[in-house]
DNA sequence: GCCATTTCTTGAACTTGATTAAGTTTTGGC
DNA sequence: GCCAAAACTTAATCAAGTTCAAGAAATGGC
């Protein structure tokens, strides 16, 4: 859980009392691989932050498979915003790609945490700025490059994560299928 | 200059005197068509309310074509938040499409006014929030249809805003050529 | 109201990536 | 260590969308 503790002092101060607030208030749990933090038609009730493992957030299409949206790694907040905030059910499964430990922060418990440590009101705000500022570099990337050329960026960019999950998750979040990421795969030996 | 107060209002509690501080802080300025807010190698410092009119973020691709990669309207805030956080220089070009009326806040007077009013760090949030979760509804659209049904998806929605803007602007944000929808434009008499 | 600029259209040749279907390799549970 | 399930590969055919080039229509400034 120190983890958590570092990642939000890297954005705000916190006082010893802060960070016992919320070591009580946000739970350590465990999650095995293909378990599930989210389904689909589900209300989303809380914002997950990975400790530790990977998480990988999709929906069904209309041609019943799979297309990844999001990944979620270590030190990485994960929830389905529209879902969490509109009380609405979500389109989204939020699954564990790995055996992985996370913090739950409950939406309820959330507001609470908000009026006793302000700060963390601000340390939201600021993950949320760079969540939105990725979201739009990856639109920028889907449009400016042809499927090839992202997975040639997204191996350069995180060659050890490429290592951790099946390339059939790899090639549904860049776009495109399976079999053309092994074409392009076969093509560069 | 009461859109914005109103808007803010949606989402917080505000007082007489936030209201006075918040006219205070955040000029109004007029905007002509063609105008930037925002240009490419240049720092962004401040996030922009557009009271009434049209902008667009762009940025230039390898092939030297403007790629719209978003669209701001009437009771939007648009910036660049990866260049105004981290003080980089921008990717983008932030221009007005239309004649337009925006309320400017200033990277340094906002921080001051989220000392002064704490409610607006919340108010931001939610924003953000909202933002961020159309951001990855768009990269959805974007994985499941194929161009011709994001564009009747997006007519649908935005009947207006189609008369409002030039069709290769469309198609740039669509992610296709003016070619290409002139094409499917015709398709349909 | 005219002219220049901007925007939109059309069509042919071409590229990227999807689909389908079958076969191969790897992985994990017992 | 074996077997079933999961993951990956290969190849032929097809669809979506681009590129290039040329011309037509709309718009705005003076």
């Amino acid at each position: 859980m120190q983890r958590l503790i570092a990642h939000i002092g890297k954005f705000i101060e916190l006082t010893d009392e802060d960070r016992e607030t919320i070591l009580s208030c946000i739970p350590y749990q465990e999650v095995k691989k293909k378990d599930y933090l989210l389904r689909q038609d589900a209300v989303c009730n809380a914002n997950y932050f990975i400790l530790k493992g990977c998480f990988r957030q999709y929906y069904i299409n209309e041609k019943g498979l799979e297309q990844i949206i999001h990944f979620g790694i270590d030190n990485w907040w994960i929830t389905d915003y529209d879902s969490l905030e509109r009380r609405t059910p979500s389109e989204y499964y939020i699954q564990a790609v790995e055996n992985s430990e996370i913090a739950v922060l409950d939406k309820r418990v959330r507001e609470e945490l908000f009026s006793k440590i302000p700060g963390l009101e601000r340390y939201f705000r600021l993950i949320l700025q760079r969540a939105y500022a990725a979201s739009m570099q990856r639109i920028k990337y889907i449009y400016e490059f042809t499927g090839e050329e992202r997975y040639y960026h997204f191996s350069n960019l995180f060659p050890e994560f490429i290592q951790r999950i099946p390339q059939y998750m790899l090639a549904s979040y860049l776009g495109f299928t399976p079999e053309f990421l092994s074409k392009i795969r076969s093509k560069k030996i």
